[in-house]
DNA sequence: AAAAGCAGTCACAAACGCGTCACACGCCTG
DNA sequence: CAGGCGTGTGACGCGTTTGTGACTGCTTTT
């Protein structure tokens, strides 16, 4: 289940944290002048004040659009007064939304689970992560602990083949098809070394053994 | 002098000949349901009307956000009556402003020309911040630290285009096909030069290299 | 205990992929 | 029209990747 980060500027963070902890797909945090603190996974709201102490709101917005980190979050700028001349600064500075008033809880909910139940469509990263093993789709990158695994493109293909198949014995057979090699026709000894290259580049990261012999059979991706 | 494009969905442009005749900075077009007709260079803008004859207007919007020809055009809609639901869904199909009323000659020309002084104040696509890296896309320039990289047009390009991107794998039919190249086909390997260029550019000017190449599959700019 | 089966590892040659250069072509400017 | 600039492409060379055979050590079988 994906969760939703919501990020604010006001004091308002630390009223909600008995909701957030009713409700685990929510997580709050404070907007700190540079921007968000924490990088962060799924669906993202911020609630920008028009005032805030060290930053104008608007710079706020203009760095939130900027930073690619948040580029595509929702932004909802928070006004003082329903002023024509502000609301049209807020748009033209990034935000996507603006909410006239003080910046209550009830109104921070309301907002969010409105635009939520609305579906956005937000580009879902395909991202795995088995254990301490995390295998990044889109930038084509395994790490073990947030440490990068290097990995040669076979290596990274094999890696993936074995993660998509946890707990599963596959064969020298399987793998060589799993990776699409035809031409010619592999020499099934050939994924040992594979498979003893990927270990290595594992351990080399600092990693342990996920992937089990078995016998004369084949190779598993061991699970917990 | 930069020319100013503007692209409308209603008559209104041929109304507007006689006011493009003596301010040559101007031009202006019809947008047809594809999207604009000319690939024109300069800052664009774009009035989409809510309505219109083939398309919708709220499809329009996000098909030039999705032309890479057009994704940084400044994109108005207008839309009939002050309804905030309407605003808002303008808004997230990619409109940067939104217009209420009939789309006449005056309201054209004075939401243009204040956009165009206000300068400053554009949306927020047009600037991206990634650590030294600054690109400013209404100079339609780049700086590393400050000190602005000699980039000429296909590798500013393409910098936007990878930094739009980050920590995400391109391969070189993304590239060519996000630099909007069709005709001729150009070829893969052209892209390693490209980035050669983009590269030596970039060293040029003191800074480092955030392209990183993932052998056999493609480049990726990275990110911290 | 010997023999056979199986997997881990190493070294190496061939293939592959990438960076780079020089050149040609088209475009604009003076 | 000459010259400069931007850009796409073929060619060359280098480093990396990768499949394979050989050797070694462990396990199972006879």
């Amino acid at each position: 289940m994906d969760v939703v980060n919501i990020f604010l500027t006001s004091e308002l963070g630390e009223s909600l944290d008995d909701f957030v902890h009713d409700h685990r797909r929510f997580t709050f945090d404070r907007l700190g002048p540079e921007g968000p603190r924490r990088l962060v996974e799924g669906p993202m709201w911020a609630f920008v004040d028009w005032v805030m102490p060290d930053l104008a709101g608007l710079e706020m917005c203009r760095r939130l659009r900027a930073d690619p980190r948040t580029a595509d979050a929702h932004v909802t700028m928070v006004l003082d007064e329903d002023d024509a001349e502000d609301r049209r600064r807020a748009l033209r500075a990034g935000a996507d939304d603006y909410l006239v008033g003080p910046l209550t809880r009830t109104a921070v909910l309301d907002r969010v689970l409105a635009l939520q139940s609305r579906g956005s469509e937000r580009h879902a990263t395909q991202k795995f992560e088995l254990g301490a093993l995390v295998i990044d789709m889109a930038a084509l990158q395994a790490r073990w602990n947030e440490v990068p695994i290097g990995l040669r493109p076979n290596e990274f293909r094999l890696l993936r083949f074995l993660a998509e198949n946890p707990n599963r014995v596959l064969t020298r057979e399987d793998l060589i098809a799993g990776l699409g090699k035809r031409e010619p026709p592999i020499d099934e000894r050939t994924v040992d070394v594979w498979i003893g290259r990927l270990r290595r580049a594992i351990k080399a990261a600092g990693g342990g053994n996920p992937l089990r012999t078995v016998r004369s059979l084949g190779y598993v991706f061991d699970l917990g």
